[in-house]
Parts: C-alpha cells; sequence; structure tokens
DNA sequence: GTCCAGGTCTTCC
DNA sequence: GGAAGACATGGA
C-alpha cells in the first residue's frame, strides 16, 4: 500500500489559479478538491494555502523539488516586476490585473509538442486534443483511490511509432504531420532537447527552427517556458493585438523594429512581461474598452 | 453560414 | 521581403 504525500510550499505573491490557467500549459483542471495535473510523471494536486501552496500526490515523496523547479518557487516576483518600465501604463494595469501570475518552468518535449499543435487554435480545443493525446498514447500515472485514471503525457517515441493517421485520430488536423516529424527527430536524438539547455538563446532557437511546424512564435514559447530564456517573447495574436493598440497606434512596425522595441522597451524579463500583456489583452479588452 | 483561434509554409510579385 | 492563401477543426 502506498502512502500518499502531502506538502506545504512557503511562497508569496503566486497566483495559482491564474498560473496555471493562463495558456502556458494546458493540462491543469480546476477541481472542487484543488488544481490537478501531473508533473514529472506524477499526479499532482495544489491549493493556495496561507502564505503559500499545499501539493498533494498519490504516491510517497521524498524531495519535492523537481516541483519547486517546474512552480519556480524561488523567483521573486517583485524582483522581476521591478526591471518593467516605469513609465508604461498599459504594462502596469496588466500588472496590477494578474498580479500574482508567474512562468512555469515546463518539461521541454511536452511544451514542444504542446505548441506545435497551439497553432491557430482556442486554448480550449488545444485542451482537448492534448487530452486525447494522453488518454490514447500516455502511461497510466498514480492516483489516490477511486480517481478517475490519469495519463502521462506520451513519450515523444510513442507519438513517432503512433503514425500520421494516428495522432489525426485526436482531431489536430495538419499539425499531425508536424507533430508526428517532431516526434521521430527528438525520439531518433536528431534533435537532442536536453542538450538545448547548454545553448544559447539564438543558438536553442535555431534548433527548435529547424523542426517543421515551428516558426519564431512557436520556438519563442519553448524557449520562454521550458528553457526559461528570460528574453524570449512569443507574439501571437493577442500579442501582437496588445503591441499594436498600447505602442504603434498609427502605423504597423516592420518585423525588425518591433523585435527592438521588444528587447530595448521590456528588458531583461521581457517575458513575462509578454505573458502579463497576453493574458490581459485576451481576457480583459472588451472591459477594458468599457473603461476607456 | 461566417469568422476566428497562443502559426507556419508556400507561392508569387 | 512581404502579401496572400492553404491548412483542419470547433466554438461563438
Amino acid at each position: 500500500m502506498r502512502t500518499p504525500a502531502e506538502h506545504w510550499f512557503p511562497v508569496r505573491h503566486y497566483n495559482l489559479p491564474l498560473t496555471l490557467s493562463c495558456g502556458q500549459s494546458f493540462r491543469w483542471r480546476n477541481t472542487p478538491d484543488g488544481w490537478e495535473g501531473v508533473v514529472a510523471g506524477k499526479w499532482v494536486r495544489l491549493r493556495p494555502l496561507r502564505d503559500g501552496l499545499q501539493a498533494f500526490c498519490a504516491e510517497p515523496v521524498s524531495d519535492w523539488q523537481w516541483l519547486a523547479d517546474y512552480l519556480q518557487l524561488h523567483v521573486r516576483l517583485e524582483d522581476i516586476l521591478q526591471t518593467f518600465p516605469a513609465h508604461d501604463p498599459h504594462l502596469q494595469k496588466a500588472v496590477q490585473a494578474c498580479f500574482g501570475l508567474r512562468l512555469l518552468r515546463q518539461e521541454p518535449w511536452e511544451c514542444l509538442a504542446s505548441f506545435i499543435l497551439s497553432s491557430t487554435k482556442q486554448i480550449p480545443h488545444i485542451q482537448q486534443i492534448i487530452e486525447c493525446l494522453c488518454l490514447r498514447f500516455g502511461a497510466p500515472v498514480c492516483v489516490p483511490p477511486g480517481h478517475a485514471p490519469v495519463y502521462a503525457f506520451p513519450e515523444a517515441a510513442t507519438l513517432a511509432r503512433a503514425g500520421e493517421e494516428a495522432l489525426r485520430g485526436c482531431r489536430m488536423g495538419f499539425r499531425a504531420r508536424a507533430l508526428q516529424e517532431a516526434a521521430c527527430r527528438v525520439a531518433e536524438g536528431v534533435l537532442n532537447l536536453e542538450s538545448l539547455r547548454h545553448l544559447d538563446e539564438a543558438a536553442a532557437r535555431r534548433q527548435l527552427m529547424s523542426l517543421r511546424g515551428v516558426g519564431p512564435k512557436i520556438a519563442n514559447c519553448v524557449l520562454l517556458f521550458a528553457y526559461g530564456f528570460p528574453r524570449a517573447f512569443p507574439v501571437d495574436v493577442w500579442v501582437r493585438r496588445a503591441l499594436r493598440e498600447a505602442y504603434f497606434p498609427r502605423r504597423r512596425p516592420t518585423p525588425r523594429r518591433l523585435e527592438a522595441f521588444i528587447q530595448s522597451h521590456f528588458g531583461p524579463h521581457a517575458g513575462y512581461a509578454q505573458q502579463y500583456l497576453f493574458h490581459y489583452w485576451r481576457t480583459g479588452r472588451a472591459a477594458r474598452r468599457k473603461i476607456q
């Protein structure tokens, strides 16, 4: 009989619901008992509790560092926020509205595969596709007694073997080809995702963009959410909208000028700023227009 | 029925 | 180098 494990992490300024639901990861579910997901192959339930987070696992855990790393609990949010431009009312409003939003440090393969599936899809659809993928191809993980079965994110080798047609069965459409090819490259070791940790940002981006279906946006998502490159700045439809409305209301900047603006304006933690703008624009646009 | 979604690739000028 | 269209699917 395995004994479940419980742990309390002290941390301040950590908005757990926002962090787990803001579109950087896709497998967390809000249940009456807390937020449930799979990290490092383990089923986890998380709850905000006092000045910290309470974690619950179905198996014994001797060392919780893997979860602290995933949640980036050592990061002092105030240190990051103070690097943001002081005179930027748009970003300041976004920070106020989304205070406590954090960036996670995800497993590279799951992050890469998830964002390959994200192109021109709404977040709920991405979640549906990934759930289907885990159900069909993922290994079962240990859950509490009586809990519905939960599956890990599938290994690259499993998806490589499954083939494109089987992947299409998860309703991912044309993205199946890119996912299957990426799975093959990773499974064969042609692309070594672990080795990217030792490269600089530009070199790691080039490696990721060598994959079909991975352009600058998806590469930047992986650089930011899985490898923690703090300046990586994914520009999707919402962030492009935010940048145009807030900083370029009159004329559209060239891609080169936009890139220069991003890196000079948002500073060393541009990626964090991006996530605040993304979530603020995506969720609060209608309400914000009423105020203006 | 039409539009749009955490894009990318190809073609064409 | 940049604009336009194709690519699948589902929800609003």
